[in-house]
DNA sequence: CAATCAGTTCGAAAAAAATCGAACATTGAA
DNA sequence: TTCAATGTTCGATTTTTTTCGAACTGATTG
């Protein structure tokens, strides 16, 4: 299950597929922005283990991101040498981008007169 | 139908969302990286006339390329201008990644020695 | 005006992705 | 060894996306 492409097999459209996704772009940013974490700490909403489970293993097989096991804790890291070797620039375009959270589909409109 | 975000409304997550296919890759990388076309010049494979006009209404919403309507033809263009001020490094990630049409989903594993 | 051309929109079907709970490992601790 | 903690994997369901053909629209052409 350590499953993860190497360098040179990682493909653009496919990391882009992974990190269009709001939740995983904010694992993926929180990753780049601070360095190795502990998956439980990811400030992602309230969804199940199965699914932040999912989405990490997305990440990881697209070849965004690393993991390292320490007995029973999996820590996560950003791959940045070889995504900033085989993509300059994706990592200040992911660390640049303060949206997080920011997503077509995450926009509510709140209409206060909208009293049913 | 001219329903094209304007520059500050675009958001990565959704840009990456667009791009992470890969007939939205090839078709943002062929008008990145010869200007503007009419979409029955793109190369992409055989997909019907409606499929192409969902994907070009993804890229279009997504405000990853930009339409102008001459008559009965649609032409389009990548948006150059808005991308590398709010995306700077965006745009020559999709052209200095050649691997246009190669996607995880795309490749397939040929295996001679099978005739069945 | 009728026909054609270029493309969008609609409706349905198929495929893919997201989500969850339950069951399953594996490690470390009591 | 038994239990709890930290995940992963499985199976099913729901939701979203992709895809197509048919019908439609708007502009040009005969």
């Amino acid at each position: 299950m350590p499953n993860i492409p190497n360098s040179s097999e990682i493909s653009l459209t496919t990391v882009f597929n992974a990190l269009g996704d709001p939740i995983r772009m904010k694992i993926a940013y929180c990753l780049a922005s601070t360095g190795e974490k502990n998956c439980s700490t990811f400030e992602v909403g309230h969804i199940s283990k199965s699914t932040l489970s999912h989405h990490i293993k997305v990440l990881r097989e697209a070849g965004v991101i690393q993991p390292r096991i320490a007995g029973k804790q999996h820590f996560y890291s950003f791959r940045k040498e070889d995504l900033s070797i085989r993509f300059p620039g994706l990592m200040d375009l992911i660390l640049n981008s303060a949206e997080v959270g920011i997503h077509k589909s995450s926009i509510q409109v709140i209409n206060i007169s909208d009293h049913n």
